[in-house]
DNA sequence: GTCTATGCAAACCCTTTGCAGCCAT
DNA sequence: ATGGCTGCAAAGGGTTTGCATAGAC
């Protein structure tokens, strides 16, 4: 949670690592955890944790869709985008149309028959907005 | 889970639906909950989830960021998209360029300070759609 | 009357955390 | 030597489920 200025390689950090470039399936902790303890079979769980979240925060492995938090509903069924707060959490609306053009181009280049997208943004509201704006007066 | 035929319109399922309707906040099952309790007092949590789940199936509402599975990692860091399969949970990836365009778009039609986007892909993986094709014969 | 919906509580899955000792730098 | 790292076990958040009963159709 609180990143550490150096980051010191140990051989579960070295492993969890390797392992994760070495597979192509997109793995979660638990199916990494099974393949790494192959090779340190005392390792443990929250270690693997605790390194996926430092090496991504660190850029070294990318973390597949965030968004821990609770799942959220809307009332309104009309095709429109959603953004989150990166700050607080709350959701906005984005009354954009749907984007097109890109399905036909994801088609293009992967073997899945795509049958749609998700899109969300993010960034800061309007009030945490202002409330950054004060911070780096 | 199973999906029943029809939709039995209780006072539970109503007053969620209603109080979902008139709230512009994206609550989630949690903050629904509670506003839905000050009308029935004695309704219970699971009867909420399981609304909610029904209701989205039917199309009468919207659940926002699908993706209830454990978190999944990529070693590879250069920038593309992810497929997962609507069946199996497999995921692919897709070599897109960033696609641009609609963060410009985003920005004018929202009060937020639009800082970036999230953008997945679903379908069905190439044995999931030959599995499929069989039972459709 | 039938079949779906409910409340309750327990189970569940995934992830995070506190702690005491360990180890890379 | 010091600060980061580890394993363990326990706690945590959010969601789902089994069961017996109630209620909509």
């Amino acid at each position: 949670m609180d990143k550490p200025k150096v980051l010191k390689m140990t051989a579960q950090r070295r492993v969890i690592l390797e392992e994760l470039k070495k597979d192509r399936t997109h793995p979660s902790a638990d199916e990494l955890y099974l393949k790494v303890r192959r090779r340190l079979p005392d390792i443990s769980m929250a270690t693997v944790y605790r390194n996926l979240e430092i090496l991504s925060e660190h850029g070294l492995i990318r973390r597949l869709w965030e968004g821990g938090g609770p799942r959220r509903y809307d009332g309104v069924t009309d095709d429109h985008y959603h953004v989150t707060c990166e700050r607080c959490g709350r959701i906005g609306d984005v009354p954009l149309d749907a984007v097109n053009g890109f399905l036909a181009k994801a088609r293009g280049v992967s073997d899945f028959d795509i049958r749609g997208y998700r899109l969300e943004f993010y960034g800061f509201c309007p009030s945490c907005r202002d409330e950054l704006a004060k911070d780096t007066d």
